[in-house]
DNA sequence: CGGGATACTGTTCAATAGGTTAGTATGCCG
DNA sequence: CGGCATACTAACCTATTGAACAGTATCCCG
């Protein structure tokens, strides 16, 4: 792990002597949809094997791109990581579900109703999310502080108080809020995120639409009354 | 990943030249006691960084060994990993407490809450067997299929009949009890498996006696009647 | 005490890691 | 068209990886 980071200032680099490029075959241009294909691969990379496990190199070749190109975009490994996390988070925010489905004057046991379900769709449709966190949720590192007071803190604190004002309403499960939070988010992730061996156990698909359903279900028994 | 797994047979190897051993301070020889020191490495890293991102000279090192001496006793990266799992399993298997408690006769209701209970034990005293599974059980792997085959499958149909039972006996929420054995695990897990999110966001150590005892309490108010 | 099995070490190997550098190609604005 | 910022590539550097190997020390059984 952290290899080759701190390297001594290298020699002055030998005459080129570089081969001419033969004609190469229409170079095209087109950054955003690399950057795309970079950070599809990276996410996928980084759930399966975390961030030492996953190689830089292999992302790239999994993109179709050289990693020159990568470095070139993302600079170091851990701006691609957070590259990766921007990128998901921004585009399926928990916080403002609510505000989009014009909920803000429901009783909060409905609104969290509705965030459980936002929140097992968002795994289901992107399984290697949970794992992603999964992987620095262990130890205190630098991702794991960055993650968090980025992200998932103001989430957390926001589903806290649904579960609260939905006990004060009387409808959702007298238990530590706290608790209940991770638990809510561990039952929505684990089908997905343990998927191979969910299939391997049990025969049935979790990605398929009566299994999704039957997740939500399943939250909803367990957190409301 | 996969470093260095093909190789082409070696050139047979220039003439040693290797210098004498200069007087080294009494070797001792305790197989055993290194063994288990290394497992123990091996476990961190593995459950820390995944197959990949764990590295051998790492773990040699946490281990206080040379590589050689990893390699001498556990051969490859991979027989490594199954020998941890072997030392997880069979040390504390879940399926044998039942027997050791001599519960063979109670109520599967009352059977079951002694399974979870030792379940959050085991993850409370081991945090990273839960993340070393996890993983694996995203991908169809030749070790997630060797895990299963070995210690999950037999431990899955145990649990799922006692819930089954338990169900019957009516003390046990009517829910799919397939779904509701890997939610048991999940929530067993979740608070040790991410703890170091867990203590951040919470201010709350999972590991501490009262929270421990919360966990199990927790579980227990969700699954029974 | 002799000798062979077992435990252990240092060195070496090819492959791969993250990252730098020098150079080329493209597109756009004037 | 000129020029210049942006996009992109090949080649290279050094540290580290998993593993093989050859040699040495220790133990134990006869």
């Amino acid at each position: 792990m952290a290899k080759g980071v701190a390297r001594p200032a290298r020699k002055p680099a030998k005459a080129p002597a570089r081969k001419a490029v033969a004609k190469t075959a229409k170079r095209v241009r087109r950054p955003e949809e690399v950057k795309g294909r970079i950070l599809k691969a990276a996410l996928e990379a980084f759930a399966n094997s975390g961030f030492d496990g996953a190689s830089t190199r292999e992302i790239a070749k999994a993109a179709g791109v050289s990693i020159s190109l990568l470095v070139y975009h993302f600079t170091t490994k851990e701006d691609l990581w957070k590259a990766v996390f921007d990128d998901l988070f921004t585009r399926g925010s928990t916080a403002n579900v609510i505000r989009e489905e014009h909920l803000g004057d429901a009783p909060a046991a409905e609104q969290l109703r509705v965030v459980i379900e936002h929140i097992v769709q968002l795994f289901a449709l992107n399984p290697a999310l949970h794992r992603l966190m999964t992987h620095e949720g262990h130890q205190l590192s630098e991702r794991l502080v960055w993650m968090c007071d980025k992200y998932t803190k103001k989430e957390f604190v926001n589903i806290c108080d649904l579960i609260r004002r939905g006990q004060a309403e009387g409808r959702v499960q007298m238990l530590d809020p706290e608790r209940l939070r991770f638990a809510i988010i561990a039952l929505a992730a684990v089908p997905f995120s343990v998927a191979a061996e969910y299939q391997y156990l049990t025969k049935r698909d979790p990605f398929s639409p009566p299994e999704i359903r039957n997740a939500i279900d399943f939250i909803g028994r367990l957190v409301f009354k």
